[in-house]
Parts: structure tokens; sequence; C-alpha cells
DNA sequence: CATGAATGAGTGTTCATTCAT
DNA sequence: CATGAATGAACACTCATTCAT
């Protein structure tokens, strides 16, 4: 079906753009008909309700991600590769999809909760890293819960003053940078040395 | 004026409450004045609009704590001494205020735009702390900008998560982690002397 | 009552302001008792309602000016001078009470229908003032109704375009051609004379 | 589009009769829904606002009597011959559209300042052919813009009267009454000649 | 007498959703 | 499948009026 995909595609990019600078509540079925240029009533054939396209935006990216993420995570390799991997992903998703990050930044006070807890999530992902290092003794300190959330944290908060403005965009720019925050945070044993991947892996990739 | 400031924070509670359950958007006038037993119309004497009453709430507190975050920068010490009242302000704000706190997380991105950059906000302030003790020497390497997203979500991350249920309620009970983990990140030169509580019980019970 | 005078006075003007910008409708007790600086309850110390002070502006008035034309209507004299002084007291009126005349002419729809049809009206005069003269042999021509209707259209017309800008102001300055066009209209037997009163008694009581 | 525009003339219909009945302000919305057979907010789907429905219902009958009037103003004859179809015109309007009329009426005071000043109304057909006259000598003298005034009130306040029932109904009726009544104002020149009926009938009645 | 906080019905308008075409 | 007219509940807000102070 070709036809009802392109026009699926359309009211998903109309909802993402006007969600965003709108918010969900704020944004109406008739906007996002006029921006995706169908009827006002042909949301209906492709979503249950406006909810139901929002949850679904959510979901489907957020479970997304959390899936690409917790493949990543089972890679081999001590907890800085592995780590480094995954920043450099989300990174990546940042600056390529920045509508889509800034969709699952601003509506995950409202969509989260309704997140079955089974569901894989880019939270439980970066809690089960964390936990296996510290059981592997590769991490020194702290509580797994709290030190999951401040490396959330440090990956979290730079993208949302980027977002802000407060930060000059580009956040594959910064990743090394976050990684070793991130590092230096846990107290991991193996720091990386200078000149290493991270910052080589981008270059390559850029030219 | 004892009639009207009754009122007044009647209103204010009500709208608090139902803000943090159901957004901003999400709250009608008429659940704010049932919740705060007033008549429907009664919220105009107090204020010019739902928005109006939304953006008070959100930068009278937000400048409020801004402003003690500010003095607490501005006292004597080195930035590990500095940053840990600031810290310990925070966490007890969180404590004691938790549904103004709730309030500000959930409303951040739609208000924060509307603050004028001239006013005195908690980014600032910290901003302002780390590039001082950059020039200080107290602090290694590191940009300013970054840094500072990065201590702030070291903060921010771990009260979210207390709001969400994934970390066990009381940031005063964890405030010394979250001073050792910034300063961890920051590398910090001069650790905190011997003879301090907080900070020592909490490395102690981590290593 | 010098106090509560002063305060009903300062009533009526700002409540004929407003009548006339905004309509009756259109205007708000709030507005009325901002204009007028007293406070939002305090006009109803005065007034039983907005209704009661805009029927009482109009009502008072359309009869004041009724009983002025009523007495000037039985005074001696053929037809020409009668309608002459009439004209003239009409003149007076609208260039030394402009916003009382525009409240009348804007509210009359509105507010005429609540008159009781005993009430002397200034229609009523010139209605009786029309078919006495119809009576006497003064007028050669027509239905009295009908007359009457086109005497007060050419008196009120030019007003009204004067309201509108579409005439000169002044209604004081073309009196006597309205009294000559009224006299062409009824075609009354005693043609005024070049240099006559109505011109003259206007000079003098200019000079 | 045969489903839209039933509805729209419902909408019209019902809005002609409210608003003639208690004014633009004074009908509400759900009124109009209510009389037209239309859910409340179906209004919105055909005009802007209530505003935008009263000003659409004036300025598209008050234009289309302007141009109908311009067209008859510029058809061949003398004045008299001109004046007596566009008099019979207006009679004819006010006869056939009595509620339409009312409304023109009642609400030009609200409406006919924002009509632009270039867009052709009937007093300024009413103007042209007056200061025309005047050129070619068709009538004696007199302020073309105070003429203009008057023969509009001869023609306007009858016709007001008879909205009032202070004259028995029928514009039709008078019409050769009120076109001599112009004549004798302006002192036209060119009297109608025998053969044509309604002015003599009336003249006939009248003398 | 004056004040202005409070009331609550009512307003114009929006909007998600339905469904005849 | 698409359209867009229609629905009607809900919304933010206004306002004439009351009345405790």
């Amino acid at each position: 079906m070709p036809r009802g995909f392109a026009t699926r595609n359309r009211i998903k990019q109309a909802a993402l753009e006007l969600f965003v600078a709108k918010g969900v509540l704020g944004t109406s079925v008739r906007d996002i008909a006029a921006l995706a240029e169908i009827a006002e009533g042909g949301l209906y054939r492709h979503y249950a309700s406006k909810e139901d396209l929002a949850w679904k935006l959510f979901s489907e990216n957020y479970a997304g991600l959390a899936k690409e993420l917790g493949e990543l995570a089972k890679a081999k390799g001590d907890l800085p590769a592995r780590l480094r991997t995954m920043i450099h992903r989300f990174c990546q998703f940042f600056d390529e999809e920045p509508l889509l990050f800034r969709f699952l930044l601003l509506t995950q006070h409202q969509e989260l909760p309704k997140l079955k807890s089974k569901t894989q999530s880019p939270v439980q992902v970066l809690h089960r890293l964390v936990s296996d290092a510290r059981k592997n003794g590769e991490i020194e300190a702290g509580d797994a819960d709290l030190l999951t959330a401040q490396v959330l944290g440090l990956i979290l908060q730079p993208a949302t003053f980027m977002v802000y403005g407060l930060l000059a965009p580009g956040m594959q720019r910064i990743e090394a940078d976050i990684l070793a925050g991130c590092l230096r945070l846990v107290g991991a044993r193996a720091i990386e040395k200078p000149g290493e991947e991270p910052g080589r892996t981008r270059l390559r990739r850029a030219s």
C-alpha cells in the first residue's frame, strides 16, 4: 500500500513538527491535517485518535532507540567501550533526528507513565549496564540506581541545553567529552587514552 | 488584605496540584476553581488568565530559587564548599516542596523560553560558579558550558528519577553522593577535608 | 446631597461617553465605574441596573427635549415662525450637547419602543404642529403622518450626516436652510423673505 | 455545493431575524444556531465569527442595494425620472425584504464606520445624482451635501416611521408622494409630464 | 455610603470525532 | 479510501449583580 504509507508518513512528520512546536494538547487535529495536506477527518483512517498518534509516535521511537541501545549494551568489551558506542548512537540520533529527539524530550513527562514497565527502555538498558559493571568490579563506587540517573544526566542535560541554545549545536562534536565525564563519574578503572577511538571514529565518518 | 490573600493561596495550591497532575493545558479553570472552592470566575480577580497564573507560579518560584542559589554561590569558600551548600538547598527544596519542584520540572519546557535572558536563573548561577572555578584553577579542564550542563544533569536527573519512582525518595538523603559525583566530574583539586560528615559517610558506604 | 449628586453626574457623563462609543450592550458596568472613578458596585447606589441607567439617560433627555419643543410649538405665530424656533432649539441642542444627541440617535432603536405612547415625544409635537397647520390651511398638501415623517427627516438626516462627518459641523450654521427646506416641502403659503429672522437671530446671538 | 448552501441560508435567515429583534450584541450564537436548527459550532464553518456574520450580512446587502441604485442613477432621463425609479426600487426593497431593511436600518450605526469609503454606497449614489443635477441646472439652489442628506431624510424617515408603526405599511403605496416631496424640496424645474400616474394620483389626492 | 471580592450564568469559540456523500 | 460539513461538549473568559467589610 504505497498510497496510505506516504499519507501516514506525512501525518507523522506534520504531527512531529507541531507537537514539538506547540505540544500535543496545543496541537489540533485540524492543524495536523492542514500541514499533512489531508482532509480534516483523514487522520482517523490511520490512527484511532490524536492521543493514539502521539502515543505511537512516542512509544515506537522510544522503544526503537531502546532496542538499538540494548543491542549495543550487549556487545563485547569493557564498560568504556560499550558506553562509548551507546553514547555515540545517542548523539547520532540527536543530530540526525532533531525533531524526534525534541519530541521525546518534551513529551516524556506525559507519555512515560503510560509505558508498561516490562517494555525495554533506554533507562533500563543503562541501568543494566551500570549494575553489571559494578558486579564486575569495573566501577568503584556508588548506588547503581543513583549512578544510572547521573550517567543519564550527563548525557541528557547537555542535549537539553543544546535544544535551548545554551550549548553550541552538535552532540557528536562533544560525545568524547561526554564519555570522559561519565567515566570520571563512575570512576572507571580503564581511562581512555588521548587520541583514541571516539574522536577518531567521528572524524573518519565525517571525512 | 486578609480576604483576597487566602483565596489567592488556595488558587495557587489548587493550580499547582492540577498542573502537576494534568499539565497546564490539561487543567481547566473549572478544575482549579472547584479544587480551590471558589466560583469559576473568581480566578480572574487574582490572575489575568490561566496562562498568567501558570507563568507567575513558574517564574516567581524559579526566580526565588535562583536568587537563593545565587546568594549561596557568592558565599566564601572553595568550589566544593559552595557546591555543597547549593546542592543542599536544592535537595531541601525538592524534599520540602515536592509539588513545586515537580511543577517547575514539568513546565520548564513551556515556560523557560518566556524567561527574559537577563533574569537570574539557577542555570546562570551554576554557570557562573563553574566558570569562576575554572579561572581560579579549581577545575582541571573542559568547556564551561558543557560542564555546567553536566553538573546540572548530575543533580537534576536523580531528582527526575525520584519523581518517577526510579529512585527511593529523599534528595537530602543522597545529597552527599551527588556532591561527590559532581566533584569527580569536574576533577576538583581541593577535596573536602576530613571531619566533614556527609561526603565521607557516603564515600565510605560506596567504597 | 452635594456628594451623591456629583458622583451621579460623573456616572452619567461616563456612561454617556461609553454608550456613544461602544453602545449600551458593548459597555460594561466596570467600564463606567472606571471612567467615573467609583468602585465597581457603586453604580447600584444610584441606579437599579445598567439598563435602568441607559433608560433614564434616554428618557429624561428625550422627554426634556420633547417638553421644550412642545412649549415652543404652542407659541403664537404662524407655522414658519413656530417651526423656526423649534428647529433652532433642535440645532442648538445638537451643537451644545453633541454627546447627548449622538446617544439619543444611536439608542433610539432600542429605547424608543419602551416609551409609553402617552409620553410627549418630539415626534408627537411635530405631528401636532403639522396637522394643526393643515387644518388651518397653512399647508397645501399631503398626509399629516407622512409629512411629519418627512419634516423630521429633513432635520434629522442632516444631523446624522454631521455625526458621520458627511456634512461640515454646526447645525445652527444651516438651520435657516433646513427651515427653508421644510417650508418648501410642506408648501407653506408664507415664504420667508430674504434677510429675515432666522439668519439674523443667529448672527445676533453669535456677535 | 448543495449541502453547505442550505445551511448557510438558514443561518442568514435566523441571524437576520434575531439581529433585528434583539440587536447583534443582544443575540447569542446559541440563539442563531437554535433558530437555524444547527449545532452550536456549526456557524463557524460558514463565518469566522458572529461579527463576521453580521458584517457580511450588512455589507453584502448594503453594497447590493447601492449597486442597483447606482445603475438606476446612471439611466437616461431628467432628475425626476431617475429619482422616481430609484425611490421605486428603494420602496420595493422595503416592502419585499422588510427584515433586511430593518437590519440595515438598525445596524447602520455600528457597521457603517467599517465600510471603506471607496465602496459605493446608496449615500454616494444619491450625492452624485444631486450634484450632477445642480451642475445641469435642474436644481435651483442649495448645498449639495445638505440637499443629499435632506433627500435621503425624505425617503428614509417615512420608512423608519413605518418600521415603528407610526405610518401605515407599504412604502410602494406612498412612493409617489415621497418623490413629490423630494421634487418640492430640491425645487426641480422639470415637473413630471401629464400622463404619468403615480405622482398625479397622489398630488390630486393631496390638493 | 463606598468598596471590591465573590458569584455563577452566560458568551463566543474551539475541537476531537463522526458520517453522509 | 477521502472529504469536509456537522455535532455538541468543553473551554477560557466576561459580566451584571450582591454583600461582607
